[in-house]
DNA sequence: ATGGTTGCACAGCAA
């Protein structure tokens, strides 16, 4: 019996308090089954559930605070949730001294084993929070490692927000960024480190140069398309076999009158797994024409 | 004009 079409996305969302109501609208019209959002700036008290649950997602969520928060809306169910993985780091440089950040939560949804995963920023090379942020990624890789020992044909989705460029032209300008974090080669090697097992499933069908998922607010980076592919959907072997179509949503990245709020930083991204037999989920065509840069 | 933008705790950080 072939398993189900499933279309799972990843958007850093930069609060959903102050979002929810787009990210629930895209959801609807992108007709996605699963959402793994991070940055939702908010405790789990706080997170609007209702806003989701009116357009028949359940969500999970984990935040502790106005830092990171993690959470995943599905419409096709939730089952084996998890909040962070196995080792985790914890972050010593806040006041309220060593936690475990809320930055990673999986759940098996349509049965794909989603992780939403907010991969520590490093603010720059010389700070505490860059060498937490490649212990954080050693400590995913061992665990995301072993999910696959254990079972090898295990569908996995590793999704989120990694910044991490991992190619040079991943960003807009390499001279501008040499040297800074995000770009540094510990951290593409970590990031290349767990690409050994699990495949970055978008790129192939969103190549660069100039394709990207974060566009910096300042300078008119969105318009003028200065931005950063640092999100990433990475999928186990078994996935990335299902995986049919995927893309960069640019257009959400987008402002406008007929929108509700500023957009995000960020673009959401998207896959579709297929139902692992030769009739996938029928691919609705790329949207228009990408000339209009309207903020 | 030595900035430029968001969001959160509305003040100064973090991204």
């Amino acid at each position: 019996m072939a398993a189900p079409d499933v279309r799972v996305a990843t958007w850093n969302v930069n609060s959903i308090r102050a979002r929810a109501d787009r990210v629930v609208d895209w959801l609807q019209r992108a007709d996605v089954d699963v959402l793994a959002m991070q940055e939702t700036k908010c405790s789990d008290a706080q997170f609007p559930a209702m806003t989701f649950l009116g357009a028949g997602y359940e969500v999970m969520h984990c935040g502790h605070n106005q830092w990171n928060g993690v959470a995943i809306a599905s419409r096709v169910g939730f089952e084996d949730v998890q909040t962070g993985f196995e080792g985790q780091p914890s972050w010593s440089g806040g006041k309220d001294g060593h936690t475990v950040e809320a930055r990673a939560l999986a759940a098996t949804c349509g049965g794909v084993r989603v992780w939403s995963l907010y991969v520590p920023n490093g603010r720059a090379v010389d700070d505490p929070h860059y060498r937490y942020k490649l212990e954080w990624l050693a400590a995913l890789r061992d665990d995301a490692q072993s999910w696959l020992r254990r079972d090898p044909e295990s569908q996995i989705a590793l999704a989120g927000d990694w910044n991490i460029a991992p190619l040079d032209e991943d960003v807009w300008n390499m001279d501008l960024f040499r040297g800074s974090t995000h770009v540094t080669e510990p951290e593409r090697a970590a990031f290349r480190a767990i690409e050994t097992s699990f495949t970055d499933v978008v790129r192939p069908f969103a190549p660069g140069p100039g394709t990207y998922t974060y566009w910096d607010y300042t300078q008119l980076r969105f318009p003028r398309r200065e931005g950063m592919r640092i999100d990433f959907i990475l999928a186990s072997p078994a996935l990335a076999r299902r995986v049919v179509h995927a893309e960069i949503v640019r257009d959400e990245r987008k402002g406008g009158k007929d929108r509700i709020g500023p957009p995000s930083d960020h673009a959401p991204v998207l896959v579709d797994i297929g139902g692992g037999d030769e009739a996938g989920r029928r691919v609705e065509p790329t949207a228009g024409a990408d000339a209009d840069n309207a903020t």
